[in-house]
DNA sequence: TATATTTTGTTATTTTTTTAGCATATATGT
DNA sequence: ACATATATGCTAAAAAAATAACAAAATATA
């Protein structure tokens, strides 16, 4: 939480340790070892140790991991402790998709408002939110602490969309169209490029 | 195409020269320079040059790259030139909305099949194509040299089904199921964990 | 045509990331 | 209680990746 100077691959391999680590709990298994986890997950174990130094340590010599707590530790570290209010711009094919999904719920990203252009998609409800006009977002985002807007719209859209939503203090943006947003430094962005995920497994059967 | 030894870290990288060549070429630009295309994309001009001459040298010194020539050059690399056949299974709400996404054809990305465990979505048309039984996966993948599997289904009939298509010979899966999968390693596996993205979003909130 | 400028390809250097090694602390078993 | 086995946290080494430097080649200019 507070020391900075994590590097984003140490960050980018967190979800994968959470997610084993809740299967592990979830199969009642008390403890763990760096070494055991290791092969379990097809990495070091220096490197799991070395990931898990970055942000204290969490573990006991001679007895290795506790499951449960460092489960809890490593949502703490990811800020999953906490809920984000979600909005979703775009209730297209993918954002409905999205709003549809019930799991994200369950890590406490809630979803609080849709919003497109299309009028003929205005009131129509997913899971209870209705659709409403993007006009409506720079209000809705302020009056509802919405610190998350998943951008499912095309390009062009998107960049706009983005100018606006640095306007309303958004925290973070989670961008399915395929362009690179410019915002403030301040304001996280994770980008989402499918088609930049075919490219690469494309490239895996061209390359054998 | 030949060569190994190419980093995943620098094929990572491909699909995003890909998309700003195209976007100069669709804007008329004949040529770019290492160092003009640095500032554009916001990367160093020595990591562009290092990245293209893993494959060769596409530039020319004293006048840069030639845009056209780059673009169809990493199309190469990337296996674009070439078309690829793809099957979704799992014809819910991501699978519909990948279904529906017209973009993927335009780079040769074909939707063949689409097929599904639940009979109430039999003969559902998308695009043309009609949902089947996941059933007729082994044979029709076998029937329709079907290259790429897309896997939008929950993560325990996506281990089970990966296991069908390593069967009939599948070079790739592009995986969205929160799980590893566990293939021969002569099969590609892309994974898309959204789940992963939201959670390293939330990390970035989290640490300012 | 000669000269200055541009810009690559490549080698060298620096930085970052990963892996290995080990001293020390804890657990376990007798 | 003592000895032995475990397994972390940390430091050191190795490997990989990113950046910088520059000679050579081509272009542009006068
Ligand atoms: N669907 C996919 O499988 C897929 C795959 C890769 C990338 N994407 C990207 O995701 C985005 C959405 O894809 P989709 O398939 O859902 O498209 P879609 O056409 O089904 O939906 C887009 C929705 O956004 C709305 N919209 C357009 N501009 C808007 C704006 N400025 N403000 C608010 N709403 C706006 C449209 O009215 C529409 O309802 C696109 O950027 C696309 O490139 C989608
Ligand atoms: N929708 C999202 O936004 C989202 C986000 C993150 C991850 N995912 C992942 O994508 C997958 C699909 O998500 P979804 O929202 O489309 O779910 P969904 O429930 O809408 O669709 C899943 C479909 O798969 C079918 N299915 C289930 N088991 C099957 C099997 N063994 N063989 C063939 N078909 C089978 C079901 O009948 C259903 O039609 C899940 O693994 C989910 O974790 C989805």
């Amino acid at each position: 939480m507070d020391d900075k100077n994590i590097s984003q691959a140490v960050v980018a391999r967190l979800p994968r340790y959470y997610r084993y680590l809740g299967e592990l709990r979830d199969s009642g298994i008390e403890r763990i070892s760096s070494q055991d986890l290791s092969s379990l997950m097809k990495v070091t174990a220096s490197q799991i140790r070395q990931d898990f130094n970055n942000f204290g340590g969490f573990g006991q010599q001679g007895y290795g991991y506790n499951v449960e707590y460092l489960y809890n530790e490593i949502a703490k570290i990811l800020g999953l402790d906490k809920t984000h209010n979600l909005i979703i711009v775009g209730a297209g094919n993918l954002g409905q998709a999205l709003a549809n999904y019930m799991n994200f719920e369950r890590r406490g990203f809630l979803l609080k408002g849709l919003f497109d252009k299309n009028p003929a998609l205005y009131g129509k409800e997913l899971r209870g939110i209705a659709v409403q006009s993007v006009e409506n977002i720079e209000c809705f985002v302020r009056e509802n602490d919405i610190d998350i807007a998943v951008l499912t719209i095309p390009k062009d859209g998107a960049v706009k969309t983005a100018e606006i939503l640095v306007r309303c203090n958004i925290k973070a943006i989670w961008n399915f169209a395929h362009v690179d947003l410019n915002v403030p430094d301040n304001i996280v962005v994770e980008n989402v490029h499918l088609s930049d995920s075919l490219m690469k497994l494309s490239y895996g059967i061209a390359n054998q």
